[in-house]
DNA sequence: TGGACAGGCAAGCGCCCGCTTGCGTATCGT
DNA sequence: ACGATACGCAAGCGGGCGCTTGCCTGTCCA
């Protein structure tokens, strides 16, 4: 699954994936000016084919419901990354001793 | 550090990662030949440049010795992503209970 | 029912990315 | 010292990616 770190290529669909984390199933023009709001400014199309691909990794979920697409976020995907490599444990960042 | 999501965008630098993980600190032709094994056939400049951006994103450190430069892998860049996103629990896969 | 709204589809374009090619440099063996 | 080895550097090229542009479909409201 090659699409997911393709997907996790670019700032723009980052941004996407920070935005939907901090408030799910935005439709696309919430989105759109949600991101205005953080300096990453993308027409609708462009914000819509990010989506498309962060649809087909898999981090995206598309509920059409009347005239409005909700969009929700699904990180079960990342969980490849943690997997294929083994990553070093903290420098005990919080004392959990 | 976006360099790191583009680092993990090529499969052929996530095959290198891959090589490190199971035997660090080889050297550039050592990388080559293996990689050809994994099927992924690469020249030498290619893989270089690859371990160029591998470098650059934090994810390979490079040690000369002699005429020879050995690599070595370093996860941590690794866990910005983790941390960036809240990964859902896994399913139970193993039962841990 | 007509118009505004939310979104989809597809073609075209500019640019970056990965690869090749060619040459240069430093180190080792004999 | 001379050739071979291991690698670096830089220019050039082709393909893919992200964005725009234009138009179309479907849905809600007065």
């Amino acid at each position: 699954m090659g699409d997911v770190f393709k997907a996790l290529a670019d700032p723009t669909r980052r941004a996407l994936l920070d935005e939907l984390q901090e408030r799910d199933g935005q439709t696309l023009f919430e989105l759109c000016t949600r991101l205005l709001h953080r300096g990453v400014g993308s027409s609708r199309q462009a914000v819509s084919q990010h989506l498309d691909v962060l649809e087909q990794a898999g981090l995206v979920r598309r509920r059409r419901e009347g005239r409005y697409t909700f969009h929700s976020l699904d990180t079960s995907p990342l969980r490849a990354i943690t997997r294929r490599w083994r990553i070093d444990p903290e420098e005990d960042p919080c004392g959990s001793a």
